[in-house]
DNA sequence: TAAAGCGTTCAATCTTGACTGAACGAACAA
DNA sequence: TTGTTCGTTCAGTCAAGATTGAACGCTTTA
């Protein structure tokens, strides 16, 4: 592989991590999300830590951090007691959900606010029910993305994923 | 005012805080605006200090911020040497932005290592333009809801603004 | 049995960025 | 002029959370 190839990927890796860091991930969880979009293959738990140049406790808590996401998947090899890691199945969605998630708390804030304050406040109402109305459609424009990204992967022509492509 | 709103809106402006705080902005900035969506009118400059307990330095910081946001306007009372600051017309739609525009460099850097990679490392090439189309389809669609959220505030049905209730 | 390799956990360190206090210049008042 | 009230800036502190090293329990191998 090129030396050229070699810096793209290691930047590639990088900036992966700068942008779930931007999503309140840590940055090591990106830069294994970034190494598995390029190198499809499984990785070996090990061997993460010394492809990223990170302790073996970093590779611990951050592909956990992934696996309970759905964003990785922790699989094995026969004949070899090592855990491997790959890609699962609809791994983008997934990271849609964190954000999802975090709208919807923030309108059950508003909407108990709501609730909570007098209907005689009627300005502040006002406001409120903007702000619910705002969280209300983008929720609901968010559903729509993630049940059309579901869709998508379900449909037979993306399934393909080819399990021992580069050994990594 | 009833002790019991006081505390819902405490309660409120704290949770503003943290919500904020996930999209990776200073709390702070999230307390002023949780104050700004209850109470409506304009806030002086010291005033917010003293209703936050924080600094001055912190209420110029995070103003500032949000302003540059757009999300809250500077003005002025005649005879009164204080800046005041009172929420933008759309203020929420701008909330948006900040999490359009990282979505939109996310787009820019897989585009670009994409481009950069050689084209016969089919599995990367594959996985990179999957990764791209799904920042594609989530950016067109966020693009749609912030086209939306805009017209419906220039409509004239929503356009009232009380710029004196409540002395605040 | 012992030794090595595995992943996890936890206390400690390190990093990052929010926040503050103090100093400053500008505008105004006396 | 002096003194006060502004908002801003900046060096320093502080807190939160990421990351690490070491210890641990478990499994496999010899």
């Amino acid at each position: 592989m090129a030396d050229e190839t070699e810096k793209v990927i290691a930047e590639f890796v990088e900036r992966m991590g700068l942008i779930l860091q931007a999503d309140g991930k840590p940055r090591i969880a990106g830069r294994i999300l970034g190494l598995m979009v390029v190198h499809g293959g499984p990785f070996g738990f090990t061997e993460l830590a010394e492809r990223l140049s990170v302790s073996r406790a970093s590779i611990s808590t951050n592909t956990r951090l992934l696996e309970d996401l759905g964003i990785i998947e922790r699989t094995s090899m026969p004949g070899d007691r090592q855990d491997y890691f790959r890609l699962s199945p609809q791994p983008y969605a997934r990271l849609l959900r964190g954000i999802f998630e975090r709208m919807h708390r923030a309108r059950d804030v508003v909407g108990a606010t709501r609730a909570a304050l007098p209907k005689d406040m009627a300005g502040a109402q006002e406001r409120l029910a903007e702000l619910d109305a705002f969280y209300e459609t983008l929720i609901n424009n968010f559903e729509t993305v993630i049940e059309v990204w579901d869709a998508k992967g379900k449909s037979p022509g993306s399934q393909k994923r080819e399990l021992t492509e580069q050994p990594a």
